[in-house]
DNA sequence: CCTGTTCTGTATCGAACGCTACAGATATGG
DNA sequence: CCATATCTGTAGCGTTCGATACAGAACAGG
């Protein structure tokens, strides 16, 4: 066995005969129009062009595809997270957030299917593996919304009762159902007006959001 | 043939021997826990306690059953929507409409899975139909909630530049992100948190909605 | 009791599923 | 040119899928 400069072993064999990232793209519009348990092992190998067993050497089985997709899918989104998490303050990370997912999850013509992988592949599935993945990647960038809000309270650029865990819920969860409307065929149009209405209930410093206790016991008197 | 005093025909022949509601309710966990694919028949008529012959004869194919499913599961959330309806102004009816969806879909310990089975049980499939159907089916609770803001903006009980369409579609995106996050173990205080969150965004006299095109207006200016 | 009708349980059906055995093809190393 | 290693295409594996054929059971009407 040798190795090349880069420390790894160095191929012998027969090459292959198709790039890992092209045939992963295509399988992913597979698995994004049709969900998880929709998209067959036929339908797949036909759109990445490649019969099984070379799908099953490279990938271990259709679990294991899927998890390559979703890591792809994943890496690709993450240019859109960088740029939120570049914004100046919590509200341009909020608008910029739900502006990229109205833009991306509405039909784009043809250029990717509407909606969201990572919440219309597979929320109930046979295989429970499937919708945990799943979640553990949106909880992932829930996570990331959750602690540029904490840096920005503890810099005293959000309110005091503000709360950064459940603000990047409250995103999160609209861009999720954001994703659930684009995949029932919203317009872009209709999503930016929703994002409209989204972005009015964040919190400021002259305006504060009233916090859960507040509101509950405003309730109790009504 | 004979006909009783409903103008039906006489059932003659062997009575069924189970209760059409009772297996629906089974067949609905099954559908809600595992998406429309992944419930198998075997594992359906195994949860109904009924055999095949005995199923396609009550529902036809497994689709049948489906749709059968959820009207059943519409008519139980009609109850939800009937009190949400028939509160005082929009205000309380946002707030009593997130507040249902944040208690039914968050996990009640068992006695129904979490999330919403319109959501969740098949946005993406094999068989397109069953997408359409869950999304006519969101789309008429959505319905219902523009068409009671539309009558309170003709009574002057919303703001002038408020849009009754844009408000239907944003508590529908609320909840069904909801129902998403539900789907993947957040609890109730979880939901009810976000539903404050969400409801702080609703417009008043004295603090209209900014409209999409006023928001997109002072974004260039920035 | 007999006929007609509808439902039930057994025991499958053909098709599609995810997956793989195998032989030939194509590379590298010596 | 040969040995070794990896990949490719064909062809088909065993299983499970949704759906049924069929015979017998359980009712109503006469």
């Amino acid at each position: 066995m040798r190795y090349n400069n880069q420390g790894s072993a160095v191929k012998t064999g027969r090459p292959r005969s198709f790039c890992t990232d092209t045939v992963l793209d295509r399988a992913m519009t597979v698995f994004w129009r049709k969900g998880y348990e929709g998209a067959s092992l036929s339908e797949l190998t036909g759109a990445m062009g490649i019969n099984p067993p070379s799908l099953y050497a490279a990938f271990g089985s259709k679990e294991g595809l899927f998890r390559a997709v979703i890591e792809r899918y994943d890496a690709r989104r993450q240019a859109l997270m960088d740029r939120v998490l570049a914004a100046p303050d919590s509200r341009a990370v909020a608008r910029q957030f739900l502006e990229g997912v109205a833009d991306f999850s509405a039909d784009t013509e043809g250029r990717s299917p509407p909606g969201c992988l990572l919440v219309q592949s597979g929320l109930s599935c046979s295989d429970a593996d499937i919708p945990q993945v799943l979640a553990e990647h949106r909880a992932e960038k829930e996570r990331a919304l959750r602690e540029r809000f904490e840096r920005d309270k503890k810099a005293g650029r959000l309110p005091k009762n503000a709360n950064p865990a459940t603000l990047a819920s409250y995103l999160t969860t609209v861009a999720n159902g954001m994703c659930v409307q684009a995949s029932a065929g919203a317009t872009a149009k209709q999503l930016h007006d929703i994002v409209e209405v989204a972005l009015a209930a964040w919190p400021t410093s002259t305006r504060p959001v009233r916090s859960a206790a507040r509101a509950a016991s405003i309730r109790r008197r009504a």
